[in-house]
DNA sequence: AAACAAAAGTGTAATTTTAACACTTAAGTT
DNA sequence: AACTTAAGTGTTAAAATTACACTTTTGTTT
């Protein structure tokens, strides 16, 4: 190839995923012992390098896959995290992606494997460089994007009950909701289908179980509508 | 220095700046005819490439500056486009940014030197690689940041109008707005220090000048105050 | 089998916010 | 003195948001 561009400086380019779950009422991140200098048997997101021929998206789906197995899975690129000295190995530019899981598909055993942990936000060890930053940022466009966009259905299992829906959006918001009012707004965008079983797992009583029409707000969205659990 | 990362892959990491300015009630664009290979002749943003020893967001202030000759603008980073072949040149990474300037600071003689052009949104000529996303990327965001942070002043001059400022949102969210409608509700947060000059440059009569009290925008916002334009 | 426990599920009224709408004022020009 | 033009000003109806408490269901305990 020829090459145009030939005296700039050429660098590192990385990629870290802020890999989200939700389990036990809690939002959870994906963390890993690191075990390669410099760092090493630190906790740390997940990571990898751009590949000369790879798309920075693939890449990120390639790191993705690599720790946990899964792919199709729902990632956002979040930022550029560009200090010249972020990283004391070398100059490395990093690209932050977000992910949003359900833990459910997650194989536990990886976890072992990889000196891995799902770890609830709330009792984060320190992370290496800049990570905690790209923690912090990615929660805040979680907690924006959540209101605007039908993504939290993405840390939920296909079939889910209102009950655990509120959690997941508590657990995002960060802030309690009230059942009626919560109920209300999001049965009245009617893109949740009620099934006809029930999950028993947290009462006596069950609680129905929905389904997210995806097809259908898709169309929706074609048409103008937008999603909104501003709460 | 050691290199922890010998085996990796190392590229070209650039940066592009969508240059907003605000001018003849019309958001305009700074776009460059490019002066180098490949895509030499045809118009593009305001690019460069990384150095080793720069942080990325200094990169792009360099870009900036050497354009317009302004500093202190407000710069914002947007995305990484990272497509392994947007770049016909060579693999390049690209980080856009966005940046919002008063267009009465530009010195309009830097037109000529550069084969520059302030170009309204409406009038856009075809842009090289996929610069042309980039853009629309940045419109999107400012029009939804416009709405949630008082990031339109820096479109205009310190001293400005109500209708003015009316005319700038309008543009931004391409859309007419009811002017009392408007005037209540920024009035209503306090943040405008009205002046005792007009402005006649549009009417007989003359319109109030305002100023953004910045300071007052600081305060109220470490309290919890939470600036609204959604109309 | 009756009482109990525990979470699921349901409606209304007050308050706040948003949206729609038309005339008066000020000052330069004719 | 009449005219023109943009600046400036309040009210009312509709919609959205918030606050709030009891009933239902069903498994468990006595």
């Amino acid at each position: 190839m020829e090459r145009y561009y030939r005296s700039e400086d050429r660098q590192l380019i990385a990629v870290d995923c802020i890999i989200f779950g939700f389990d036990a009422g809690m939002l959870k991140l994906l963390l890993l012992k690191r075990n390669f200098e410099p760092g090493k048997g630190k906790w740390s997101l997940a990571g990898g390098f751009l590949k000369k021929e790879e798309n920075l998206d693939e890449s990120a789906a390639r790191v993705l896959y690599d720790l946990t197995g899964l792919r199709n899975i729902y990632l956002e690129q979040l930022t550029a995290y560009g200090l010249a000295d972020r990283d004391p190995g070398e100059r490395v530019v990093s690209i932050a992606y977000f992910a949003l899981l359900n833990i459910a598909d997650y194989d536990m055993d990886l976890i072992k494997d990889y000196e891995a942990c799902w770890c609830p936000l709330s009792q984060m060890p320190e992370l290496i460089f800049d990570h905690r930053d790209m923690v912090d940022k990615a929660l805040k466009r979680l907690k924006r994007k959540a209101k605007i966009q039908p993504i939290g259905f993405e840390l939920l299992p296909e079939k889910f009950t209102l009950p655990q829906l509120q959690l997941l959006y508590e657990a995002i918001y960060q802030k309690e909701l009230d059942k009626r009012n919560f109920r209300k707004k999001i049965l009245s965008m009617e893109l949740l289908d009620k099934l006809q079983e029930k999950d028993k797992s947290n009462s006596k009583k069950g609680a129905f179980l929905y389904r997210f029409n995806q097809k259908k707000y898709h169309e929706l969205a074609a048409d103008g509508f937008y999603f909104n659990l501003d709460i």
